[in-house]
Parts: C-alpha cells; structure tokens; sequence
DNA sequence: GTGGTGTCATTGAAAATTGCATGAAGTGGA
DNA sequence: TCCACTTCATGCAATTTTCAATGACACCAC
C-alpha cells in the first residue's frame, strides 16, 4: 500500500461533495478520468470500497462517509491557507473572511465595509452570516462577530461593548392598534418574536419579559424580524442604534425594557502573523466600537 | 496563476517543519528537487517568496510563517482521515487517538487500555497526554477524556461521573514528619502542589483550601506529584482509586478534605459514522465508570 | 419507441511530474 | 589548509499523471 497523497483527499472530497467523478472533475478543473483514477488509487490503498458506481453517479459506501469529516476539514483549512496567501500576508490585501450573526451581518457591518473598503482598499471581504459560533475553530472564517463571550482556549477576543435593545414600531402601525404604556399592554397586543429558536431569548440578559409574550409573526431570521417591523406588522425588538437610521421607527419603552447584548470580536490565535487580518479586526473593532457606542447615545435621548 | 493541489501544500508543511528541502523530502520519501520544484510553484502562484535559501537551510519568510497554522491544520486532517481510514470503518479494527490529562494517560488508562486489548483485538490506541483541551476540535485525536466540562457545541461529550480527591502521604513519611490531624497542620506541613499551573487548582471544586498551603515541592505534572507522594517526599493530592492501588499510601482527612473532579468522555460529532471509534468509546465509558465507581467505594470505606 | 442528456469505463497519446546525476557553495573539524 | 558533509540548483531521462476521444449504459421527456 503506498500512501496517498493529498490531492487524492481532495478528489475525495470533491467527489462525495458532488456525487459523481464527473461533477467532481468540474468542481476541481480536471477531468472525469483523471477522478476516477484518484478513487481508484485510494480505493487501491484502503483495500475497501469507497462508493457503488451506479449510471447516475458515486453512492459513498460507509467508509467513505467516515471520511468524509476529515476531508471537509482539510478543504477548509485550504481554503483559509489559501485566503492568507491570497495577499502577500506582508501587505494589505487580499480576502479575509468574517463571520456574524444575521443581523449584524446583513444590516450593521454593511455600512462599516463601506467605509473600510475606503480605508483598505486591497481588503477582499468575504462575508458568512451564521449563527453557528463553532466556525472559527473550524477554519471557515478568520474573524467572527459574537454576541456570547467566547470560551475556547484558542480564541483572541476583543470586547466592543453592549448592544442596547428595544420595542419598536412604525408609527402607521401604532395610529392603527394603538400604543401600548406597559409591558403588560405590549405584551397583550403581541410582537414579532422567534420561531423555533427560543434559545436566543434565554441569551438575551433582560430579556425575560419576552417569554411571556404573545406572538404575533415568528420568524427565525433577524433580518425578517426588521423587516416585518419597518413593514407595519406589529412591534418587535431592535438594537436601538439601528432603529434610529429609520425615522418612521418609534421606541417603546425604552426605560422599562432594556435588555442588552455583549458585542465580541473573535478571531483565531494562530492568524497572529497576518497583518491584514489583523488590521480588519482592528478596523473592525473600532467601527463596533462607534456603533455601540451611538446605540448608547440613541438611549440616553429616550429622557425618561 | 494556476492553483496549486493540496500535494503541494503537503511539502510547504514538511519544509516549514524540517527547515530543509532534503528533511522535507526525506519525511516524505520523496527527493530534494521535486519539494524544490513544489516550493518553486507555490510562490511562483502566490508572486512572493515564501523562503530565503540558503546552503544550510530554508529559512521561512513571513508570508510562509502566516500559511504555516493552516498547513498543520491539513496536515492534522489529513493524519485523522489516515487514521479513519486504516480500519475499514465498518469493522472494529484501525486505529484510535485518545486524548487525556497525564494522569489519566499515565496512570488510569493504561489498566483499562489492557482490558481494551482483549476486547477489541483489532484496535490500536495511539494515546496523546495533554492538558490542553482545544486538540479535539483540531483533530488531533478522536476521543478526549477531560476534567472539565466541554463547552463547544460540535462535541459530544457523555459525564461519566466524579472521581474524589484526597489527601495521601506513605506511612514512613508519616512516622518521620508526623500525621496532621487537622487541615491548618497540613497547610503548615507543606504539600506537594502544582507549579505555574495554579490554574489547575481554580477549576477543582472543594480544593479551595489549597491555594493556602505551603508548597515543599512543585511541579505541574500530576504523574511526577503521585511519584513524589509515593516516594515519600510528602503529603499530596491524588484521586481515591489511584491511591487504593498502592497499600503504601496512608488517607488523610478524607472527610474534611474532599473536592470532586467530573470526568467527561468526549467525540467529535461529525465521528459518528466510525463504529470503531463508538465502539472504543462506549468501552471507556464503561470502564472509567468502574474506575469512578471504585473511587467512591474507596472514599465510603473510610468511615468517619 | 426514440432522441437527448446524464453517467462511468477504456484506450492511447500528450503533458507534466518525478527522479537521478551532477555541480556549486557553505560549514565544521582535523 | 583540506576534507567530509551538508545544503540547494540544474539538466536530462524516465516515469507517472492527465487528457481527449470513444463506447456502453441508464434515465427522462416526448
């Protein structure tokens, strides 16, 4: 049995990821043959059989489904090896790929690569909404923005601050159903809340008042959440510096129900040696830092 | 630019660990001008270079020292995926990376490992002592057992119970320095402690009590603290069951001093598929649930 | 049924990779 | 000073890998 090399690993990959040689030889720029030959040869060195060819494809045998954790780890770790030397490491550019929860990635960092994409212009974003947090460790992002305290070892984490959250509505949406002067009244008339991810809620300090709520539209999706709220659905929790970009947002209030959200910025502890990753989470660090800190000036207005 | 294969990325990591063209050829059993050639084409792709030559060596530019974390990363995979695949994931044969505290390794698995052997023939265990508790998200083994609760959630962790901790000193060391009959008289006696570890004594519930006492000998390694205890060199910490094994070992207080330790046995999820290593992991299971079990049979046996 | 589209397997030729042998150059010890 | 030993670089031959072309088979729509 004379060792694979890795390449083979990456046919593997790319044949369990696409189902068939063929698909896999598009996948990596080779060709059909080429694949076949790669399984074959680890096929060969395993003694086992890796899939049943079948006319419509590869089905992976159980062997090969064990391996196939492995060999998605290595496809990441290329990929983050190829993402750093995709700028001289020394110099400022290339692609850095940050990771965040919905929220933040689809309404709040916009606004702050506009600006970075000024600031460092050889900077290629990749940009992975996921609310998952086990995907530093895993390589599938150089820099994460976390609204948990991260607790692995191998982590660097910075602290932004505190989001602070809100009620909110539109005012159409108030003239129509009234507006509520407690919680209690809030909590009859219904918000818009999460679905199935009630975990969410319990990570939200101060935010207990929620659990008791009627729901009135619930939706996973934070981005969906803004959405319903801006369209007139109902009243619905918002970070305040966000709501205070819409004029037609109205708090609700804000002294009785403030619950708030730490803000990290996390990243690997091996991507030390990268300078350009390492100027992203600085710049990243203090374009959060003003967010959060004109989400606390946005408060501080609602006089009680 | 055309991209080059993980191959190539296989002799980076093996020149960035050997320093040399040749001890990376060497450790690949392949030849000096084809890892030229590999190194040749990769900062022909990436347009810098990633070594300075020299007649005695490589030496690593920057850019190389930011890709190196990633390229030990494949390489971890690459060894797991190795490893999966040298059974033939159905059967129970291959081989299996257990991770656990020098303690564990050194003192408690190798019995269990023994028993091991005569049960799943087929298995090699390749056991990693470490402390550090990240090496199972980096593949660096495939099975943990840890102290600590697991906090991430890609693992699958199973509490297999408590194992108590106590007090032990050998009856010569005892006729010689004289058997405390309180804590404050050990504290003043001297016990042998952790070195820079101290951390280590802030995650043992109930071990308060011994950050105040005076250390007569340090080190972090608990297999060279059991060594020292049995030697006769003072009063030490050690679990029950550990100490019963040895008639040497006199209890001391056991009921005044008796922090607990959980003990975790723990996979990465995504393992699921390997039977080998279920089956391996439901064996230690078992086993340091009797090694738990004897432990506290110990502790009652010593009656107030 | 029939044509179109997808799959894998096989062939032999082209292209790329690898290895061998050698040269050059620096280091350390006698 | 010279020799032994190490390193990397280079040129060329041999091997391996890759590709293109083709055949065979299965499935789906018409």
């Amino acid at each position: 049995m004379t060792e694979p090399g890795w390449d083979h690993y990456r046919s593997l990959r790319a044949v369990l990821d696409g189902g068939s040689l063929s698909a896999a030889a598009r996948q990596l720029g080779l060709t059909q043959p080429t694949i076949g030959h790669h399984i074959a040869a680890l096929e060969a060195a395993l003694g086992v059989p890796l899939f049943t060819r079948s006319p419509r494809g590869l089905t992976p045998t159980e062997t090969a489904l064990a391996l196939r954790p492995h060999a998605e780890a290595m496809a990441l770790a290329a990929a983050a090896l190829e993402r750093t030397a995709s700028g001289g490491a020394g110099d400022l550019s290339g692609h850095v790929r940050i990771s965040a929860s919905d929220v933040v990635g689809g309404l709040v960092l916009p606004g702050i690569l506009a600006a970075m994409r000024r600031a460092l212009p050889g900077i290629v974003v990749e940009l992975a909404p996921s609310n998952l947090s086990a995907d530093l460790l895993r390589q599938e992002a150089d820099i994460a923005v976390r609204m948990v305290q991260p607790t692995q070892g191998a982590l660097v984490a910075r602290r932004i601050g505190d989001v602070g959250l809100g009620f909110y509505a539109t005012r159409d949406y108030l003239d129509f159903a009234g507006t509520p002067s407690s919680l209690a009244e809030i909590a009859a008339q219904g918000v818009i809340g999460p679905d199935r991810d009630m975990a969410a809620l319990r990570g939200i300090p101060g935010a207990g008042d929620l659990a008791g709520c009627r729901f009135v539209l619930r939706v996973d999706s934070q981005v969906a959440q803004m959405a319903a709220i801006r369209a007139g659905v109902g009243i619905g929790v918002c970070q305040h510096a966000l709501a205070a970009e819409d004029p037609a947002l109205v708090p609700l209030l804000p002294h009785l129900f403030r619950p708030m959200l730490p803000v990290w910025l996390v990243r690997h502890e091996d991507l030390r040696a990268s300078r350009r990753i390492q100027a992203v989470f600085d710049f990243l660090a203090r374009a959060l830092g003003d967010y959060v800190a004109r989400g606390r000036a946005v408060l501080d207005g609602y006089s009680p």
